[in-house]
DNA sequence: ATAAAGTCTGTACTAAGGTACAGAGTCAAG
DNA sequence: CTTGACTCTGTACCTTAGTACAGACTTTAT
């Protein structure tokens, strides 16, 4: 058979064979071609892309977001003003995201130094940390 | 009143009433104390570790993670070998986050940076970027 | 002292992101 | 040439994370 199946496609990218279809259903991955009988043959590049929508939403992305960061860097029809708009908001979220994702970093180790000298611990808030740029 | 009302604490925390009670619920932030009548007396720190919880969120935490993320940190019943754990773990997931967010960055400084030149734009996929290292 | 605004509990509903069939047809291996 | 593994569509169901009342009580502002 041309193409992968829908079975193939979601052993390759780990997961569920629904989840590709309900991608497929909300236009994340572009609807294949079919077989005389149905079946759809998928592109091999579709793995990839099924892989980057779950790591994007790993990232804290929702669906509909990660739908137009692939729109855009398919090329789809969206103007410069556009791109360059979206781009920057997400640029900023992103720089954002990756600060407070270090904060998080340094209380954990903190966490952890002062964990093998015993003691309740108590006073290592992660809250503390956050007082500021949280908001 | 001594203390916060629930409507202060949501209004500060930039939440909804009902998503108050609902961490409340699932043990997010402890059960504050009552007046006679039964109305919330909530301390003030906890205005910072709702919006704590919503940061965490963003950056793609559940909130059960979130949950042990906190206990953790207020010194709840973990030992340390427990806690050792958990912090490494999350370490590394926070390592390759961080890595991710860095990839995304660099993919939308290039889209917005082709955008001014126009054309179709068509040869800056975001996927090309994530071939390896996302899996 | 009375209305408006706030709070209480409990239950029900919503939206996002899947997951799980049922019932029917298709493909591939022995 | 049949049996088991796949796939199809469609609908129903599930979990997470809230949100929205209803009906009753409390507080506050005038």
């Amino acid at each position: 058979m041309k193409g992968l199946t829908i079975g193939k496609v979601a052993k390759e990218a780990n997961v569920n064979i629904e989840t590709v279809r309900y991608y497929e259903r909300l236009g994340l991955i572009s609807k294949p071609p079919r077989t005389e009988s149905g079946y759809r043959q998928f592109p091999v590049e579709v793995v990839q892309r099924i892989k980057f929508i779950k790591r994007a939403q790993e990232l804290g992305f929702t669906l509909l977001e990660v739908n137009k960061l692939l729109s855009v860097s398919d090329g789809k029809d969206y103007d410069c003003h556009d791109i360059q708009q979206f781009a920057s908001k997400k640029l900023e979220e992103i720089e954002q995201k990756i600060s407070d994702l270090e904060k998080i970093k340094s209380i954990l180790y903190d966490l952890s130094k002062k964990c093998p000298g015993q003691g309740p611990l108590d006073k290592c808030s992660i809250l503390e940390e956050f007082k500021e740029g949280s908001d």
